[in-house]
DNA sequence: CCGTGTCAGTGATAATGTTACAAAACTAAG
DNA sequence: CTTAGTTTTGTAACATTATCACTGACACGG
């Protein structure tokens, strides 16, 4: 049960809430709640049933898939007004969720119990066109997962995940080999390795804990798959 | 433009459109077309954009990825009854179409205009669950395929391969290696020289365009990772 | 300063990707 | 029934990545 005005904080940060009608509104003032996960907790697991959908207000959630000899891949990333369609694809089909979630920041969230989101979806264009919004994007992200698993090469995968993160942290990527090989699925030698090579050309400098990229233009040229 | 007798046949084959209301009816007769394409069209294209929905009536269609080098990696397939999401969240979010489609079979289909889509979507229970439900099976469809490509072996991958396909064709598969490397993401050589392995071992006997399992116990236990 | 855990480096071997070519099996035309 | 052309398969050789098994480096609390 959330108060009227926490709805009204909550349009601030999730837009599209405004656009609901009021009946919704109701509906989701009297059967949603918050919540705040610490970092690091495991929302969802394999095989968890998924009762309860989360909208995220602020943090950040990593959806990933568990291999055996504990790889793994991140599969998308969630961000602040989202939410996550693998749980809204579970509650719609009865299923179980396919796949690993942790919260990679301390997260808040606005929890709606799985029928009140089925009605929502069903009598709320607003929400409908929300659902559909995020299961576009996250198609896109997956088919770019497959496609990259599939046919790119890993030095212009690390490449390219360097030059990312470089764009939050202009100054030094602070992560751990054994990071880049959760995200990229792949082992922490061959991220050693190859990091290696690319610090022989000169590309980035390493330490513990930290990469520097000190030859951006090279490094995009591995991307590109110039050279 | 269809028939009413038309719609009433469709029907049959279509059950969720004998759920759909008047109305959605009478926009889908009048809006609606069939057409039937024969076998190795190319439907979507990577980059096509997306102005008409297909539901297959009969047929088979492949969705898959074109790597560089001509590599490619079936994504999923629609079957009768079935639409293709990525046409679906194209429509939808007015992208283009992240992948090609191409008939594997002579397939025909309904097609509905993307506006008639929209509007049935967003008017329509029976189709609003019937979207649903077909992201749902493609998205299970795409993250195992992630999943698979990530972390297993192409032997297992190969042997999973055989032995789905033997049900259909239960005394001999008859299929190039070239399509299972198209199937699998691979290159043929890959598949030429694992299968060569699994006749040394006497699991499987090859022939041209042939393949008979002829251990089907030891490949399962290839499968399950027991071997 | 010393343990203890986390992080990184590296060698060795297996699996897969990639390139390049040739042999074999089929097809169709003469 | 041959011959030429096409499709399919075989295989060698080398590059890249996966996997296993360590060692060494660093950080922090005692």
């Amino acid at each position: 049960m959330l108060s009227e005005e926490k709805y009204g904080l909550l349009e601030n940060e999730l837009p599209f809430l405004g656009l609901a009608n009021n009946d919704m509104k109701q509906k989701i003032i009297q059967h949603g709640s918050l919540a705040k996960v610490p970092k690091g907790t495991v929302i969802f697991d394999e095989g968890s049933e998924c009762n309860t959908l989360a909208v995220i207000i602020t943090g950040k959630i990593r959806v990933y898939k568990l291999g055996e000899s504990g790889k793994e891949i991140t599969i998308y990333r969630i961000y602040e007004g989202e939410s996550c369609i693998l749980t809204i694809s579970a509650i719609l089909s009865n299923l179980t969720f396919p796949a690993t979630a942790v919260a990679e920041e301390e997260t808040e969230a606005l929890i709606l119990p799985a029928d009140v989101f089925k009605e929502l979806v069903n009598k709320d264009e607003a929400w409908r066109n929300y659902t559909f919004g995020l299961v576009n994007k996250r198609l896109a992200n997956i088919i770019t997962v497959v496609e990259t698993v599939a046919f790119k090469r890993m030095d212009e995968r690390i490449a390219e995940f360097l030059l990312k993160k470089s764009e939050a942290e202009p100054d030094g990527i602070n992560i751990t080999h054994q990071k880049i090989a959760d995200e990229l699925g792949t082992h922490r030698e061959v991220i050693s390795r190859i990091l290696k090579e690319f610090e022989k050309l000169e590309l980035i400098k390493l330490s513990r804990n930290r990469i520097e990229i000190i030859n951006r233009n090279e490094l995009l040229s591995k991307v590109k798959h110039i050279a």
